[in-house]
DNA sequence: GCAGTTCCGACACAACTTCGTCACCTCTCC
DNA sequence: GGAGAGGTGACGAAGTTGTGTCGGAACTGC
């Protein structure tokens, strides 16, 4: 039985690219736009998880949050926020929140914590693998590093998120609109050069003759490809 | 239940062909000519996705855009324009369009970026095939990738989306005429010797022996065919 | 502040597309 | 069945477009 998340969050468009990919990963999800109706929802449906936003209608995020808390629940929570403002997170924090993640966020990174906050209480859903590989490059997931045969290589954050998203869809191509949409969180498309630079990076790093990749791959006209 | 799409576009001709293969690819297809109408239907019918062209009577695309945003409406929107430059685009993205396609542009192409939207946004309406085989070629719909024989091929854009135009009504004769305006999107009336150019590419890649074609086969003074 | 990282614009280059030419082939008509 | 007309295949040159790369500016965490 996949774990139960639930999304409590009015952007119906963010609400539904948050539930769009956590259903990819197997969860079984439902959303909610308010804080009165969500927190119905967390008591009858009893989720494994919440993805909680802050500003919402009616009751917002805290309420929610302190209103769970004093029935008891201990149901994991993640705090979706606009403000980065440390006053919020420990006022967050204080009241047994336990991810925080700021907008906007990288949906593998909110994927990451989701998997990471489930599989520490147990809910170890589906159980994903630890590591990830291709052509000689091992990727470990828990430990958050990257190995080109057997020789440990440090990836700047952007540059690592960048390679999940590509090992993730591993084989398929994916356009640089997406990459920027899943790694960088950005609404619409940007021109800019920004995605190849990255990609550049990962080639120096990963393949044996950056010059004449044999597992990032161009598609041309469209992104990136990743082949083992 | 399938997706519903709207098509608001001044251009008869254009939208007729548009709402055709839409409608070929299973979607709920709906037509309004004018800004102001199409912005009722935007907000009566509650389409899935919106194909808005920026030159339009009466209110132009722009504000159309602008009105449904204003609205809080997060329909997604692929803007077709005519105009490539810069401005416009980044106009169009500045409003919170989802994609922005300049004319001319094959049909095709539209379908897959229509396709591609509505999966994002959870409307995964029509799950579609992986792969496509005729003969010893196989076709990677996903990784965007040709075989024969189980040999990796590279194709450029044109001659893939000429070959799966091909494929796609696998078996039938279509006029060169019909290609230009699939794959290229040019209008009536274009004569020019592209086309066989890229099938001579295909056949080069594809065919055991490129002059003997056994399925890329030419009819005369009609067009083309692909045969298994 | 300093080192590392991220982002962006400029430029050169490479890949791709298109077009023109010529030879050859298919069909038609006599 | 041969000659002519017109369509098609092959090839290469020119033009167009997208990508790789590099260096600097802005930013961040220490």
């Amino acid at each position: 039985m996949s774990a139960r998340i639930l999304v409590i969050e009015d952007n119906a468009d963010l609400a539904q690219g948050i539930a769009y990919n956590l259903k990819l990963e197997g969860y079984d999800v439902r959303i909610t736009p308010d804080g009165r109706a969500g927190l119905d929802e967390a008591v009858r449906w009893k989720p494994d998880l919440i993805l909680l936003d802050l500003m919402l209608p009616g009751l917002d995020g805290f309420e929610v949050l302190r209103a769970l808390r004093g029935d008891g629940s201990r149901i994991p929570v993640i705090i979706l926020s606009a403000r980065a403002e440390e006053a919020d997170k420990v006022r967050g924090f204080k009241l047994d929140a336990d991810q925080y993640v700021t907008k906007p966020f990288g949906v593998l990174e909110l994927l990451e914590r989701v998997a990471a906050l489930l599989r520490r209480t147990g809910h170890t859903a589906t159980p994903r693998e630890e590591t990830l590989t291709f052509g000689d490059v091992r990727i470990d997931l828990a430990c958050r590093t990257v190995a080109k045969a057997g020789q440990e290589i440090t990836l700047p954050p952007k540059a690592y998120e960048l390679l999940l998203a590509l090992v993730r869809r591993h084989g398929a191509v994916i356009s640089r609109h997406d990459l920027l949409r899943e790694v960088w969180g950005y609404g619409a498309s940007v021109v800019s050069r920004t995605v190849d630079t990255h990609v550049a990076e990962l080639r120096r790093k990963l393949e044996d003759d950056p010059t004449t990749p044999r597992h990032i791959l161009t598609v041309w006209k469209i992104g990136y490809r990743l082949h083992s």
